[in-house]
RNA sequence: GCCGGGGUGGCGGAACUGGCAGACGCACAGGACUUAAAAUCCUGUGACGCGAAAGCGUCGUGCGGGUUCGAUCCCCGCCCCCGGCACCA
């Protein structure tokens, strides 16, 4: 007898999958296809076990798609470009692309350590040209398209480094080197206008089925669409003021427009600049502002920042009332949202109201509660920002909010002053990082002919081998001169390169696409062969990139779509957020010292303990905290498998299949144990493929384990019979074939113990019998108004009626019926007997 | 504040969305095997009460109501926890 031992089988198996290549696939238009996709990794080093439970997931889904028949495209890459790489580079001198090679080939081992069943020949990392040059072919398309474009940002900005800082880099307001406090500087930057499909990302929503709520909540709010009104002010008159100024604003609430008691500008806005030149102490007026301009930027978005703002000294005309009112500057608007300007309605706008009680700005209350009319107070204590009942308002008073929001949209629009849009939250996405670890930007900047795209055929625009990081000055890429400096294209004058290079996030936005081609290199994939694998069926990983990732892949999505590459809208059929793996309650990380290395489970217990455990422990979509004892929990049950197959695998290979044997010929031991088989194959193939709950899926087949050998028990009493014997080779076979997708390297071995030749990976999915399912009898509980009083082994069909006469008959429910009127007795079929009794 | 997800034994979780609450595992306890231990196999394990025992009864899915023959599940009102967004006009 054979120990379990699995560290040997773990070589073993892995080694035949590497060479057999049994996971690379091609197109196959006579299969139906399953793309797995488990979201690429970032080369940090290290996979910790909260990393490989994503991978382990999709593992699970691939291989079981595999048996079930489909022709399943399970890729893996590398996210290899980024921020920490460089920061490393900067503190140690290794060169980005050394050490993130060196993570790669690490993080490669430990995923095929673990088996996962990746078709590797497609393997690519972001960072190599071949990949990289699809970058900017695409950013050109964007380009010629207008969807991408320069303009003026601002970025944070360390002084005493005099360099950009990207978001991580502030660390509590100061630069992460230096603790200098973070200044902003505006920079020319690309975009790319994603608000252009805000209207039409929203829309895709409702096709997202199979997506989390949560996920697709968080994405709308992050579009936040937004139905209001733009309204000119005009800006009065006055000293050396032009009369066509106006100031456009953005209302959800045209209705309290009557209320309007002010106009509020953000810092930003373009007429502050104006104001200050008109003012009577300029400089006085210009420091206000920079004041705000610089305050903290977290302070001030979030609303933690004390309200704060300064009249202009000029005045606007409300367009309804015609009466004269002050603009303001104020702290809390913002200049990217909407015009940057708004009419202040302090009466029925928390904020405005705050505002003008600080400042002693007139409150003018102009919506009612409905229907009490007259009542309301005559000092608010609060603002009133509900609907009501519009009043102390010209020719709509007495119209209900609702009515009024049409109404007065429709005169500003007759009175061609404004009209009724749409705004959304969702900005452009500057993609300009002034990082060297990136995809250069393919733009020339030529003194005659101004921004000239890099042509088609000289790209990829290769990043130069920079060596010293200094994490001082300009853009790394501005320091080397022979990158900098090339000729124009168009009229072959001295010009320059941009030396910025594109967001990561532009990398892994459209990587899923190149799975389908990953050699292409006429093309960043081959339509046809996109058609065939897109969209991705089952795409799983972390709540993290709910937002960003997800919403720029849609958009690229959409960008091919209408570049007739592609003929969906959505790229991910099946979205699952995987739960965080937590060591003594916290998120495993390096410097908290409380990772958990996969590694050093695999020397211990192999690598299908781990991936069992982890399948195990609770359902995918759940944050777990990591024990060692459910971890030998699930070694033990794999063991008891080991010894199970191996004590009985010499009568198994020479037993009778039981399709070559008569049905009626099976006694009853040997008929529920055929029925526990057949039950498990239902409900561990709706787990995994319906329901992805591959806990429960792993507990039935430890359930399937138990009455396996509480059968086995009874067969040493008694020579086997042929249909015993049948009957635990179709138990043992079904188990091995279905924890094979759970633990592969066990269930290999096990395959080949019990005369099977060949890969199990290719070995179908047992199938399910309804027949042999079907139990002859069963058991139904009896209730007595509600509470079980008793339960009736009966055969399987009876009716109603005959149902209802053994229930009433059966002893342990007679005392509690007895002397009792009984009002009615509910059936519900095959599942329980409810006598209600009076 | 708004949005989303949750509250079930000592613990992780299950109950296939209205039908036997606590599957499966962990932990613990007892038994078998062993000179002994480990491993393994078997048994027990929500709380309380009655009983020598098999067993019987009551309560029990965050709290309070409701609908229903029947509610962990549906409805109304609260409490608490986790996650996201947060001055978006």
């Amino acid at each position: 007898m054979a120990d379990y031992k699995p560290q040997a089988l773990d070589k073993k198996w892995q080694d035949h999958w590497t060479s057999t290549r049994a996971f690379e696939v091609a197109e196959d238009p006579s299969r139906p296809k399953f793309y797995c996709l488990e979201m690429f990794a970032y080369p940090s080093g290290h996979a910790h076990v909260g990393h490989v439970r994503n991978y382990i997931i999709g593992d699970v889904m691939a291989r079981t798609k595999r048996m079930r028949g489909y022709n399943v495209l399970h890729p893996f890459g590398w996210d290899a470009f980024g921020l920490p790489a460089e920061n490393a580079a900067i503190k140690s001198g290794i060169h980005p692309e050394t050490s993130t090679l060196a993570n790669i080939a690490h993080m490669k081992g430990q995923l095929q350590r673990l088996g996962i069943s990746y078709a590797w020949g497609r393997e690519l990392a972001t960072c190599e040209p071949a990949y990289y040059k699809w970058n900017q072919w695409l950013f050109l398309k964007m380009y010629e398209r207008g969807l991408a474009y320069r303009r003026r940002s601002s970025v944070n900005w360390c002084e005493k480094d005099q360099t950009v800082l990207a978001n991580e880099q502030v660390v509590d307001g100061g630069c992460w080197r230096c603790g200098t406090p973070v200044t902003t500087r505006d920079l020319e930057q690309w975009f790319f206008k994603i608000t252009q499909y805000a209207d039409d990302l929203l829309k895709g929503i409702e096709q997202l089925g199979q997506w989390p709520e949560k996920v697709l909540t968080m994405q709308k709010n992050w579009i936040g669409r937004s139905v209001g009104t733009r309204v000119q002010f005009p800006v009065m008159a006055g000293e050396g003021a032009a009369v066509s100024d106006t100031i456009e604003v953005f209302t959800t609430r045209v209705d309290t427009i009557f209320g309007a008691t002010c106009v509020f500008l953000a810092p930003e806005h373009e007429m502050v600049d104006k104001f200050a030149i008109l003012s009577d102490d300029a400089d006085a007026f210009r420091k206000r502002v920079t004041g705000f301009r610089t305050q903290d930027r977290t302070a001030r978005m979030s609303g933690e920042a004390e309200k704060e703002g300064f009249f202009t000294g000029r005045y606007a005309l409300n367009p309804f009332t015609k009466e004269r009112i002050p603009i303001w500057v104020a702290n809390f608007i913002l200049g990217e949202y909407g015009t940057g300007a708004v009419m202040a309605v302090p009466a029925h706008d928390q904020r405005d109201f705050e505002f003008a009680t600080k400042y002693g700005l007139p409150i003018k209350v102009v919506i009612h509660p409905d229907p009490d009319l007259g009542h309301a107070p005559k000092k608010l204590e609060s603002a009133y920002e509900d609907y009501g009942r519009v009043v102390d308002s010209g020719e709509f008073t007495g119209l209900t909010s609702e009515a009024a929001l049409a109404r007065m949209g429709e005169w500003v629009e007759q009175q061609g002053i404004g009209k009724r849009t749409v705004q959304f939250r969702l900005k452009d996405w500057g993609i300009s990082r002034q990082r060297y670890w990136g995809t250069p930007i393919p733009m020339i900047y030529c003194q005659a002919c101004g921004i000239v795209p890099v042509p088609y055929d000289q790209l990829p625009v290769e990043l130069p081998k920079v060596t010293n990081f200094t994490g001082r000055g300009d853009s790394p890429l501005a320091q080397v001169p022979e990158f900098v400096d090339t000729p124009c294209p168009k009229c072959g004058g001295q010009a320059r390169r941009e030396t910025d290079t594109m967001d990561t996030f532009v990398d892994s936005s459209w990587y899923f696409y190149r799975f389908c081609d990953p050699t292409n290199d006429s093309m960043p994939f081959d339509p046809a062969k996109a058609k065939y694998w897109m969209p991705v069926d089952f795409y799983s990983g972390g709540v993290e990139h709910a937002i960003l990732h997800l919403i720029y892949s849609r958009f690229f999505t959409r960008v091919f779509r209408d570049l007739g590459m592609v003929d969906h809208d959505e790229p991910f059929r099946h979205l699952l957020t995987q739960g965080m793996v937590l060591k003594d309650g916290a998120v495993m990380s390096k410097s908290k010292g409380n990772v958990v290395d996969p590694d050093d489970m695999l020397q211990k217990f192999g690598a299908d303990a781990l991936r069992l455990y982890v399948m195990f422990v609770a359902p995918p979509e759940k944050e777990v905290e990591w024990s060692d004892s459910g971890l030998e929990g699930s070694w033990r049950f794999l063991a008891r498998i080991w010894r199970f197959v191996d004590q009985w695998s010499a009568q198994i290979k020479t037993a009778a299949p039981v399709a070559s044997l008569d049905a009626s010929g099976f006694d009853t031991a040997e008929k529920d144990l055929r029925r526990k088989t057949h039950d498990t194959i239902r409900r561990v193939t709706m787990d995994v493929e319906q329901r992805i709950h591959l806990n429960t899926a792993v507990s039935a087949l430890m359930e399937l384990v138990n009455v396996m050998y509480a059968f086995g028990e009874t067969l040493h009493a008694t020579a086997p019979r042929p249909q015993a014997l049948a009957a635990l080779r179709e138990a043992v076979e079904t188990l091995i074939l279905m924890v094979s997708p759970f633990a592969p390297h066990t269930a290999e071995e096990l395959w080949e113990m019990t005369g099977h030749a060949g890969g199990l990976e290719k070995a179908p999915w047992p199938s399910f019998d309804e027949e042999v399912a079907r139990a002859d009898e069963i058991v139904v509980p009896v209730q007595v108004n509600g509470k079980v009083r008793g339960r009736l082994t009966v055969p399987a069909g009876l009716t109603d009626a005959e149902l209802r006469e053994r229930a009433l008959a059966e002893p342990s429910v007679r005392p509690h019926i007895d002397g009792k009127t009984i009002k009615s007795v509910v059936i519900a079929k095959g599942k329980l007997i409810n006598v209600v009794v009076i």
